[in-house]
Parts: structure tokens; C-alpha cells; sequence
DNA sequence: CAGGATCCTGAGGGATACTG
DNA sequence: CAGTATCCCTCAGGATCCTG
């Protein structure tokens, strides 16, 4: 399979030694980058938020997430069950029965997450009016 | 050029009428997954962070981030006054001088993706913990 | 200095077929 | 049902060269 190998993290904590707030993460291997890289990835953020209070099979899953291929969401599911945010249950049935839910971990994620989801809904139409202006800005330009 | 035109967007506010909270997103038009996917992308959130409480010029930003190619500072830098989130300004020198800055709504969001970031700090001995659980269970399997 | 225009690669990710 | 294994293609994004 061509899934994604475990990369050889773990440079440093901080990750530069500026001392300036806003110097956090500069370099392209810091961790933070790399945590936030995955968690705000295409579909992470959906399967956190489905799985929030509830556990889901693979296929409730996959029916819920509009447009994801298997091959995505089995993908997907590893990456966030390694960083420890959910939580895989095989129950050795015929045919298969797997659980998933999120871990004490990812709860705490959901509702981090949830203030940026909250930020943007907020903001939409104060974005939408920006994109607006900037555009027909640059078409009266044109 | 090739930078990417303004997708038209706007579907609708909420993105399906399910009243479950958790399905704020399943679809993949829709326009809070679309700004989500703006400001989580590789270079945005660094950006909004070095502009935090200052003012800084093309150059200087790229200096700042670490292997930003100058087409991608460009084209992040773009987006984010398309979408009202940083100020450019052009002083009519020569040599040009041109000058990016938060606008309020770019501050507002970045204290709530501060929130994030602090998330991250202070979980990922905890991921990293469950990444090596993962991959040495996966190497023994092996 | 700030960025436009091109070329090109590679990883992300879809479609499909197969299996325990 | 819950995946795995392949094939294949798009396009984000780096490298490079060029201008006002």
C-alpha cells in the first residue's frame, strides 16, 4: 500500500530560539507545523467532528462525509488513531464490526477546533463582502 | 498567470439542514470548509502570526519564513487581502516599497487560532507518545 | 525591491478491482 | 463490511528567469 510512513519528527520543542511571541514556528519541520498540518488536512476536521459524543462504524462514516473515497477515509482514520484522537474497536464478527470514537484527546481537539469553526461563521459574510470588493476591484481594473 | 481565480462560492450559510450540531460541514462546497481551508493552508496561519502586531514588508516576511518560495508568499499574500484578512500598501518610492498589515478582522482570527496553536504545544508530548505506541505495535505486527 | 510569467516535479487523492 | 492493492492524474507549489 502506498500509505504514509511514519516521517521522523521531533526536532525540538519550541521551535526556534526567538524569544518573540509570534516567532513560533518559522521552520517547516517544527512540530506544531507538522501537528497542524494534520489536523487541519481535507478531512480530519469532519471525521472529528461526526465522531464528537458518538461512535461511528466505517461505512456511517464514510456515508457521512460527502465525497470522501475509501481509500481517503481508511487513510485518514490511521493517521488520527496513530496521533492518538481516536480510537479503533474490532469486534470479531461476521461480517466485521469496526467502532470508532474519539479519545479524551480528540475531545479536547473538537472544542479547540470548534472556536475556529465558530470564528468562521461568524466572519463569512465579513469575508465574503472583502472578496467582493477585492474582485471587482480587480475586474474594473481589467 | 496562474494564480487561482475567485471560486464562486456561497452555496448557502449553514451547509445542510441537518440540526445535528456536529454537521456543521459535510459538504465539500461549503463556505466555511472553504475558508477553513484558507487559513489552515500551508502558509496563512505563519503569515498572520509574523504580522501580529506589526507591520512588514514583502521581503522581510520572506526572510521570516523559512523556505517560503516567493510565488507562494505572493499568492498567500493575496488571498489574505482578497479575503479582508491583511492591508497592503504600496508606497510610491523607488525602490517599491510595499507594506502588509493585519486588518482587525485578520487580529480577531488571530487569537482564535492562537488557540490552536496552544493546543497543540500542550498535547504534543501526548501525540508523540501515541505516535511511538502506534508505530512500535505496528513494527512488532511486522 | 516587489512580483509577474513559465516550466516542471511529486505527492495527494480519486476510481476501480480484489479479499478475509 | 471493512478494508487492501494498483493505476493514474491533477495541481499545489518549488525553481528560475524576467521587469517596472
Amino acid at each position: 500500500m502506498d500509505m504514509e510512513e511514519g516521517t521522523s519528527d521531533s526536532p525540538g520543542h519550541r521551535c526556534d530560539t526567538d524569544p518573540d511571541p509570534w516567532q513560533w514556528d518559522r521552520r517547516e519541520d517544527c512540530e506544531v507545523r507538522q501537528i497542524l498540518d494534520r489536523i487541519a488536512d481535507k478531512w480530519s476536521l469532519l471525521v472529528i467532528a461526526l465522531l464528537q459524543g458518538r461512535t461511528l462504524r466505517f461505512t456511517e462514516l464514510k456515508r457521512q462525509i460527502d465525497g470522501i473515497s475509501q481509500r481517503m477515509l481508511t487513510s485518514t482514520l490511521r493517521q488520527l488513531e496513530r496521533d492518538g484522537l481516536i480510537e479503533r474497536t474490532v469486534h470479531p464478527v461476521v461480517p466485521p464490526r469496526v467502532d470508532y470514537a474519539l479519545t479524551p484527546l480528540g475531545s479536547t481537539l473538537h472544542s479547540t477546533v470548534q472556536a475556529l469553526v465558530t470564528w468562521t461563521e461568524l466572519n463569512q459574510n465579513e469575508i465574503a463582502a472583502a472578496r467582493a470588493r477585492y474582485d471587482s476591484a480587480a475586474t474594473s481594473r481589467a
